[in-house]
DNA sequence: CCCGGTCAACGG
DNA sequence: CGTTGACCGGGA
């Protein structure tokens, strides 16, 4: 007997574990481990994942699978084994861990139905009104209609209809019509037939007897300026054949990436590309940190690294912040390694990825780019793995399960005996550290491409600038350089860190600011669409004329957002033209590449942008770069709000002058002792590094101990702190040494969607028992979780304190 | 006695 | 998570 073990799409605490089934006889030679299968569950019938195929098993009542969904694993074992590590690594269920490695598009689909079986007249008024003739209708129908469900019971029981279960999985594949002739012979006969008056249809046959092969239909009647039903009537002759073929879809059609050779190595790029190059020909797993500044020529280490990989026969996984934000990138890796490259990124349609991904399923790729999930290609013979812009934020999923793509690489290099990069200018606190202590190998590049300075840069002190009576955004010195740039034509990108700084309303009469009913936070000002928004949840309303309190028509808006920096920018600068980047100008798929490339090509003198501005674009033109608000990302509660202030100036900084022509910075700020500020202007990584360990470590915070954060959260306050404050006396009671538990205290957002939220936070530096611990407290809740819309979720290692 | 609603148990 | 069946109280 086969029996396979499944894992069953039911996210709940109870079936977080296999469940045997009988493997049917006409599956047995083809089912394999990682397929999607659908099997009975309960009553019900719900999709799967097969894990494990073996020749018996303890449990008695086996019940049969019902369907194979695929012809193809379309998860790899490693990718199976990885799924139980993430569900352990961050208390989370192996559904949820299998489900985030495949494209969304491979979800199941739960569809009820109702079959009719008897004749309809024996059923109730209500449900032969409801079926009208037909044999099956959807239970959506069926509760839109408000049929009492006793009245189904009873005909369920009396065997004249029944419940039917559907699973679906939602993946599409893109086709496109071809047209071919049948027998080339017979066009020449049929040239003859073919009534004189359909000129066409002639057109068409005379076409294929130049070009017997086959054409894509829209081409065909592109050319020769036909419809569709000419072509139908020649297959009603039997003359020609219409069939399809599935094509991929691209979202880098029509585009032609320039090749590209490899470039010659400066002698530290050399130095630092041949430990990589000795790992991957030996085949040892080896993490790097490359630590690389600004303009450095990073890149052009990966490229050859791969290349190396792909040389021997194996595959290759970057990971970029979010590529479609920088098609430069895509530009690179596309020139050089051309239709070896996939391209995953959150830009793309679901559609898109699910090509992009089974491109590499099939091994027509051997290179993929992309964001956090691109770590899951399901390459089985990776070569080496690069995480570019190690620091960024986005490499970690904040939600479940809250992985961090730098551990899933270093667990894939492992398991492949294959080197991991981490590349960064502004390295994280804890990877530098681990490289410092050899736990990574580091690897420098102390100098930018063709030896160019680093851009200087000026801090401005804001409240100067306010005792001299400038109540403006930009400071004199901001202004004059602007003017300047304008002048000579060369181009400014400046900088809004929008965060902590949004636009919010307030009547000035009684001081009553627009919060979100929902959600413990102010509601955001709109200007084009003259409305309020929360952030938090999709709460909107329009933006009132009077003051909703006391009547009063004193009610404005206040703080900077992007757009009121732009009116006033352009009243500064009448004549400068100004592209402004933010979540509102750039929603648009594409509309983000269109914007950078109109400021590539010179037709805007100003780039206005968030944080999205200051990541990876190069620009030639570009000598001026301005930061706004330097210290806003100071004040948000987290501890690593210096580190992250250091590494928004150093990367934006980077954004100036990286050719020929000299850059310069401008960085306004009301702190401008902070050292983090200080130092990101003189480029003192080092020292930054050297201060903030010591903060960390008086503090303890990591990278000298881990933390993890517990969150509750419930429509109900007090039960929300009396569910925290019972978590903290567990967890005290677990007697962990050197641990600290702290709190509980509220969220820092104490509300979101008409939920509290409390936390508390463990601070620990070698707790192996841990996640067993907080997996008991968590079982300890499961009723509460399950009925009560009691929500507990754990954070290890969290990158942000919310 | 029937109906509708709530709730805990269960899933191979 | 979705389903079921047990249990309960209200109304005829």
């Amino acid at each position: 007997m086969t029996i396979a073990s499944v894992i069953v799409d039911v996210p709940s605490m109870a079936i977080d574990h296999v469940f045997d089934y009988r493997v049917p006889e006409r599956y047995e030679d083809s089912l394999e481990e990682g397929m999607r299968v659908i099997i009975p569950f309960g009553p019900r019938k719900v999709m799967g994942f097969v894990v494990k195929i073996k020749p018996d098993t303890d449990v008695v009542q086996l019940k049969e699978i019902h369907e194979v969904m695929d012809y193809t694993p379309v998860l790899t074992k490693e990718l199976l084994e990885l799924g139980t590590w993430i569900a352990n690594k961050t208390l989370s269920f192996q559904i949820t861990s299998l489900q985030v490695m495949l494209p969304q598009v491979l979800k199941a689909k739960y569809k009820k139905e109702l079959w009719l079986l008897a004749e309809e007249i024996e059923l109730t008024e209500a449900l032969q009104t409801l079926f009208a003739g037909r044999v099956v209708v959807s239970f959506e129908e069926i509760e839109e209609r408000n049929i009492p469900y006793s009245q189904i019971q009873k005909a369920i029981k009396d065997g004249n209809v029944e419940v039917r279960y559907i699973v679906k999985s939602k993946e599409t594949k893109k086709k496109i019509t071809w047209a071919q002739p049948i027998d080339v012979l017979q066009l020449e006969e049929a040239l003859i037939d073919i009534p004189k008056q359909a000129k066409k249809q002639k057109a068409i046959v005379e076409f294929f007897l130049h070009n017997p092969e086959p054409v894509p239909m829209k081409k065909l009647m592109e050319r020769l300026n036909t419809t569709r039903s000419t072509v139908k009537s020649l297959t009603e002759r039997g003359l020609i054949e219409v069939f399809e073929k599935e094509v991929y879809r691209d979202p880098y059609e029509n585009r032609d990436f320039e090749r590209t050779e490899p470039l010659p190595l400066t002698e530290e790029q050399s130095e630092a590309i041949t430990p990589i190059h000795r790992s991957i020909k030996e085949s040892a797993h080896e993490v790097f940190l490359l630590h690389g500044v600004t303009g450095s020529g990073k890149t052009e280490v990966y490229l050859q690294s791969i290349q190396k990989a792909l040389d021997k026969g194996e595959e290759a996984i970057v990971l970029v912040p979010e590529i479609s934000l920088t098609p430069q990138m895509v530009q690179r890796f596309k020139g050089r390694f051309g239709s070896e490259v996939a391209v995953m990124h959150s830009g793309l349609s679901a559609g898109e990825k699910f090509d992009e991904w089974r491109k590499i399923l099939r091994k027509e790729v051997r290179v993929v780019v992309g964001a956090r999930s691109a770590i899951f290609a399901p390459f089985e013979n990776l070569g080496i793995i690069i995480i570019d812009e190690e620091h960024e934020n986005s490499y970690k999923q904040d939600d479940t399960p809250r992985y961090h793509a730098r551990d899933i690489a270093i667990f894939r290099g492992e398991y492949h005996q294959c080197p991991v990069i981490l590349g960064s200018a502004t390295p994280t606190l804890e990877t530098f550290a681990r490289a410092k202590k050899g736990v990574y190998q580091l690897l420098t590049l102390s100098k930018r491409m063709n030896n160019q300075s680093m851009p200087e840069v000026e801090i401005v002190d804001m409240r100067k600038e306010l005792h001299q009576g400038n109540r403006s955004m930009f400071s004199f010195p901001l202004q004059e350089r602007i003017r300047d740039r304008l002048q000579k034509h060369e181009q400014i990108v400046l900088l809004l860190n929008r965060r902590g700084y949004s636009t919010f309303v307030m009547c000035r009469d009684c001081g009553t600011t627009m919060q979100c009913p929902h959600c413990d936070i102010s509601l955001t000002y709109h200007r084009k669409q003259e409305r309020l928004k929360c952030h938090y949840c999709s709460y909107e309303i329009p933006m009132p004329q009077t003051c909703p309190e006391c009547g009063s028509e004193s009610i404005r808006y206040f703080g900077t957002g992007t757009q009121k920096v732009e009116e006033s920018l352009q009243q500064t600068f009448p004549e400068a033209r100004i592209i402004r980047m933010d979540v509102d100008t750039t929603r648009r798929k594409g509309a983000h590449e269109k914007l950078l490339n109109q400021f590539r090509e010179g037709k805007a003198d100003i780039l206005l942008g968030t944080q999205m501005i200051a990541k990876g674009l190069d620009f030639n033109n570009v000598t001026l770069v301005g930061v706004l608000a330097a210290d806003s990302m100071l004040y948000i509660p987290d501890f690593r709000s210096s580190e992250k202030t250091f590494q928004l100036l150093t990367q934006v900084s980077g954004r100036a002058g990286r050719h020929e022509l000299p850059g310069e910075v401008v960085v306004q700020t009301y702190t401008p002792d902070h050292y983090s500020i200080e130092m990101a202007s003189q480029y003192q990584y080092d020292d930054f590094f050297q201060y903030e360990m010591r903060m960390r470590k008086r503090f303890q915070y990591p990278p000298y101990y881990f933390l993890a954060l517990v969150t509750v959260s419930h429509p109900n306050n007090a039960y929300v702190v009396q569910v925290t404050q019972k978590i903290v006396k567990s967890l005290n009671h677990m007697s962990m040494n050197r641990t600290q538990i702290l709190g509980p205290t509220p969220s820092p957002i104490t509300r979101i969607k008409n939920r509290y939220r409390y936390q508390c936070m463990i601070k620990y530096k070698n707790e192996p028992n841990l996640y067993e611990n907080m997996k008991s407290i968590i079982q300890q809740y499961e009723k509460e979780i399950q009925s009560k819309d009691l929500q507990i979720s754990i954070d290890f290692q969290p990158t942000q304190m919310m």
